[in-house]
DNA sequence: CTTTTGAGCGTACATCTGTAAGCTAATTTA
DNA sequence: TAAATTAGCTTACAGATGTACGCTCAAAAG
């Protein structure tokens, strides 16, 4: 790669990450400007249009990123999740541990998924959907469930894991522990309630 | 009252309202300008100030309607399942009906809940405990749940049906009707492990 | 070496914002 | 009836925003 596409892409990544830095629970995406994010990037204004058509490339730009570094690191987890232990609980404990290291990916995620942009809302959909499906052919395998309740099952699952998250970004630590249990005795309803449904199919 | 009082009433619905009617699916409560609001209105700018402090004043009486009118209508709702019939179908039902009829008002509830205003994300988490509470009694009573397990039960429900509503607000009427039986499947999944749940907790 | 390209800059402009100050006229109070 | 109150108005201003235009100058291409 040639020094002017080097300095470029690393403009581009300033850009990136001065608008992530700029996130906050007092601060979502859609109320940064332009001209703020360059500023924090130590560019001019006009010059941001050097990398991105306008502010919704860069926020879509942001949303693909941040659902990749989601899943790769709750794929980290369920690594960690192989070598024993309830399922559920360590992927709720590396939910919440990828929440405190990483808190504006998920931020950008939770505020676009009811923002006012169809685009952002379709972008944040299809990352959560693939959390969705990820799970649904796990539990389809593992479990044997039927294709319909084990989808029924996993949406009902990232949905609840998704909207604690929402809940532990405002707490602390000592709370974050209360919601994260409480969580977890949801997520086996759900497994347990699945399972029932389940059987109640099969003896027919 | 006097007819100073009354008209002052009036021009105040008349901003609340004007509000309400700006808000759509491209278009958040936090996008909306005062100005904006007060030509919809069809007042002067600064005659806002007769009326509100600020936007947020504004929007938090919006948030607090808005919940009041949510749950005036599920109460509606209830009482014609009482006559017979699924309590999860009808409720279900009825929200759906109530997103139809009043979509703005729930968007905002939506909205503010992932919102960048503290004293908005505390005013909706105070009405969702509404709901919460209220179907957290219900199950003690009806179901004989522990009061730990009635809750989380309690919250996992509103958490799905409150999230099946925003992504029915994307969805035309006959995708509305699959997402509504999936949720009476994830609402019924629930309510079977919550049980599986408490007699594991009595046989003990 | 010469030419072309393009990232980044500075200037400029029209538009919108919140809100301060002070006036008017109708209602309310005394 | 006279005085006080106040909802709503007009005017005004400072600040921020997106972006059009044209320049520079270092890297890439030939």
């Amino acid at each position: 790669m040639g020094i002017r596409a080097q300095q470029k892409e690393k403009t581009r990544r300033a850009l990136v990450d001065a608008a992530f830095n700029q996130l906050s629970a007092e601060r979502s995406f859609s109320s940064l400007s332009l001209r703020e994010v360059a500023r924090e990037a130590n560019i001019a204004p006009t010059s941001f249009y050097r990398h991105f058509k306008d502010m919704n490339e860069l926020g879509l730009t942001m949303v693909d990123e941040g659902g990749l570094t989601l899943r790769q690191m709750m794929r980290k987890g369920r690594q960690r999740a192989e070598a024993g232990g309830s399922v559920i609980r360590i992927s709720v404990d590396t939910f919440m541990e990828v929440l405190d290291s990483n808190p504006n990916v998920f931020r950008i995620l939770l505020h676009e998924r009811s923002g006012t942009s169809a685009a952002f809302r379709a972008a944040v959909a299809r990352e959560i959907e693939h959390f969705i499906s990820e799970l649904a052919h796990y539990t389809e395998a593992t479990a044997g469930r039927t294709p319909m309740l084990a989808r029924a099952q996993a949406e009902a699952l990232v949905t609840l894991v998704f909207n604690a998250g929402a809940s532990a970004l405002d707490m602390k630590r000592a709370d974050r522990k209360i919601l994260a249990d409480q969580l977890v005795m949801q997520l086996r309803m759900v497994a347990k309630g699945a399972e029932a449904l389940q059987h109640k199919v099969e003896h027919r």
